[in-house]
DNA sequence: GCAAGAATTCTTTAGACAGCATGTC
DNA sequence: CTAAAGAATTCTTGC
């Protein structure tokens, strides 16, 4: 395909007219041309758009198109976008993350690939062959860089696929940083920067019941109301939505809750019927709505909604898809909604610029994260303008913010790399893969990390790296013979699960212990390693429990018992109590109950479930390899276990399709305790007790005609 | 004696990546 | 080097 041809299939697959600002700059400076470039330009600029036609570009050039998320629902997003919009013209688009995952070598029948980072970093690590046909890396919000947890991923990502293969375009996608310059120079690439928007932003900030734009406009407000109710009121008032971001989860909830029973004024009939609508189906995202459930769908009967990491994914979109639509008319979020998924507002409100960082207390936020905030103001298919707006107490506040805030530079970009826990991952990983052989090797590709870049002298990181081996060696996962690096079987296996080293060597360590585990220990010593972090914390009502359950396992635990004067003594209680609530889930108690009694919010327990599954498969796999075979089962039982919360006895049942904790009990209950009794009961018996389409679905399952049952049944 | 409101103390604090096996009416 | 808001609890005040 040629350039303009590119351009014009684009285009129209996107139904636009022409490119705009942004994207005929990048066009201009030879994105087609194969350049390597970041553009830095605010949220909703188009760039996704940039990436689209080098993909096509890329395409017609038989290479292939990797297009790296730092979010898994961020990919999915775009994967779904992509595949509907590709597939016209005949490009195949694979997604591959974490769960869900789409094998290897299947990966290399497709054009273009969107994954996250990480699980680009996993592919790389296990040596995948089709490395050599990528044409083009695309990095969306390459600014994840300077992330501290997992900006460095990135960023020996990039170094190593600079290293692979040099040729490929890259294109980095970024918001407007100050440094983009220095990320460029790093990646030898154009550096293109525009403050271009498809809507003019105006930042204010409000007080003293007015909002002020500084020499453009001012609103002001109801002064019976109090404040946030008067900024919400003023903005129903004239048909708009707004969207507030505060620090805390618990914040956003009580504001949701305050602020709902006074908008359900400004909803007409068919608001009300819509609503209701969507409040039914977040109750009912669970079989037992839990106490969350019911206070979002309540809220969300009113028009508003809160929006947190707490909620169930399903919940979330919900919430996104009606906020689009108009329905919601406020959402009260935590930042999670500021890097995620598309949800513009025509005016955001920053209410918390302050927000708690462990050990040090209550900061202000990275001017960063409020120009990511801010940028979410101003939706491009209603208004030509959007408003963010900020909250003070008073006019000196007031005056503070804006100089901070509005008038503010963000922060640059800086590698995050010499932080130790990430480092100790990724020597590891290099090594592993072979990738430095020695130690000079290891050396010379950090210095063509953007770190040695921006900083020049690496002679500190050369340190750390040398600690690192010393403790890889210790752990028996590295072999060093004179200048030879070279990782053990154990050492690679770690590095292949991804798992930290370090909890790699807890592990193995764990597994010596063995003899004297149950399985209450094995779950404590996945709730010991760096990836389970943070913990739940013990409140006031449950350590009496975990003290309990400390010292009835006292001689069970793979760990060592930290004394109570210890640092480390706290997170040791937090990692039973962890525990505990992985235990409850295994014991079948309702999740209702696990969530009231033990502070936990469903989205959580969701995920933590997610990560000890993984860790079980990763312990199971070490111990595979160190040649635990007694216990290989016992973690192999638990496993499943975890995943579909049920005791040991329902383990038959849950391999069915559509057949999780509630109907194994119940199938159970009903004395059909295995497939073998499934298989001999008789149908309308079986149907009786689950359904019909379950019962149909069972017996197919189990190989019996579907056909004729179907047929019988009429 | 009691309730409303004020003062004080207590409690809690954003987010979310990774392995792997298998299948779709 | 360590903050702030909301919730819970206790105290005060006025009748």
């Amino acid at each position: 395909m040629k350039k303009d041809e590119i351009v014009r299939k684009t285009l129209e697959l996107f139904g636009f007219q022409q490119l705009n600002h942004v994207q005929k700059l990048a066009v201009d400076r030879g994105l087609l041309d194969e350049k390597s470039m970041i553009i830095a330009s605010p949220t909703a600029s188009g760039k996704t758009l940039c990436a689209f036609m080098s993909g096509l570009n890329c395409a017609s050039k038989n290479k292939k198109m990797i297009y790296l998320c730092p979010l898994v629902a961020l990919a999915q997003e775009h994967y779904n976008s992509f595949k509907e919009r590709a597939g016209k013209v005949g490009i195949k688009v694979a997604l591959s993350i974490g769960d869900l995952d789409s094998s290897d070598p299947w990966l290399k029948d497709y054009d273009w690939i969107i994954c996250s980072n990480e699980k680009a970093d996993s592919l790389i690590r296990h040596g995948t062959e089709w490395i050599n046909d990528i044409g083009l890396i695309v990095v969306d919000e390459i600014h994840m860089l300077t992330d501290h947890s997992r900006g460095p991923t990135l960023e020996v990502l990039l170094t190593r696929l600079k290293k692979i293969i040099p040729h490929a375009q890259i294109l980095g996608l970024s918001a407007t940083i100050s440094n983009v310059r220095e990320l460029a120079d790093w990646l030898n690439a154009e550096k293109i920067e525009s403050d271009w928007r498809p809507v003019k932003l105006y930042e204010g900030v409000s007080f003293d019941h007015k909002i002020e734009f500084f020499g453009n406009k001012k609103y002001d407000l109801n002064k019976k109301l109090w404040h946030e109710l008067s900024i919400v009121t003023n903005s129903l008032e004239m048909g708009k939505q707004v969207l507030f971001f505060v620090a805390s989860r618990r914040n956003a909830e009580s504001l949701a809750e305050k602020l709902s029973d006074d908008i359900k004024n400004f909803l007409n009939g068919v608001d009300i019927a819509g609503l209701k609508k969507i409040s039914e189906n977040v109750l009912n995202v669970l079989d037992i709505p839990t106490k969350q459930c019911k206070k979002l769908a309540k809220c969300i009967e009113n028009g508003v909604a809160f929006h947190h990491a707490g909620l169930l994914g399903k919940q979330k979109s919900i919430i996104e898809e009606n906020f689009r639509k108009g329905l919601i008319k406020v959402i009260v979020a935590t930042p999670t909604l500021a890097q995620g998924v598309n949800t513009p507002s025509h005016r955001v409100i920053i209410r918390d610029v302050k927000r708690f960082y462990a050990g040090i207390g209550a900061r202000y936020i990275p001017i960063f994260e409020y120009k990511q905030m801010a940028g979410r103001a101003g939706r491009p298919d209603f208004n030509s303008e959007g408003e963010a707006i900020l909250i003070a107490k008073n006019e000196d506040e007031a005056f503070e913010l804006v100089e901070r805030y509005i008038n503010g530079e963000s922060e640059e970009i800086q590698s995050k790399l010499a932080l130790e826990p990430v480092l100790r991952m990724h020597v590891m990983a290099l090594i592993s893969s072979g990738f430095a052989k020695t130690i000079d090797e290891l050396y010379d590709f950090f210095r063509k990390t953007f770190y040695a870049y921006q900083y020049g002298d690496i002679s500190g990181l050369d340190i750390r790296i040398e600690r690192i081996l010393d403790k890889l060696i210790e752990f028996g996962f590295v072999v060093r013979i004179n200048e030879k690096l070279n990782a053990t079987k154990i050492g690679k296996r770690v590095s292949e699960l991804y798992i930290d080293p370090l909890t790699g060597y807890l592990f193995v360590e764990g597994l010596k212990k063995a003899e004297k585990a149950n399985n209450f220990s094995y779950l404590h010593l996945i709730n010991s390693s760096l990836e389970m972090k943070p913990l739940l914390n013990v409140s006031g009502k449950d350590i009496k429990e975990v003290e309990e359950k400390l010292v009835q396992n006292e001689n069970n635990f793979l760990v060592d018992i930290p004394k109570e004067w210890e640092d480390d003594y706290e997170e040791f209680m937090e990692s039973i109590k962890t525990s505990l609530v992985i235990e409850d889930w295994i014991d079948e108690k309702s999740e209702d109950d696990i969530l009231n009694k033990r502070g936990v919010t469903p989205g959580e327990l969701r995920t933590r479930l997610t990560n000890a599954e993984w860790l079980l498969y990763s312990l199971g796999e070490l111990a595979l390899l160190l040649g635990y075979k007694e216990i290989i089962k016992d973690l192999r039982k638990l496993r499943i276990r975890v995943k579909n919360g049920v005791k040991e006895e329902l383990l038959p049942l849950v391999k069915l399709q559509g057949i999780g904790r509630v109907r194994a009990r119940k199938l159970y209950s009903h004395n059909l305790k295995s497939l073998n009794d499934l298989r001999d009961v008789d149908f309308n018996v079986l149907s009786k007790i689950i359904g019909n389409s379950l019962a149909i679905s069972i017996k197919k399952q189990l190989g019996e005609d579907y056909q004729k049952l179907n047929f019988e049944l009429k």
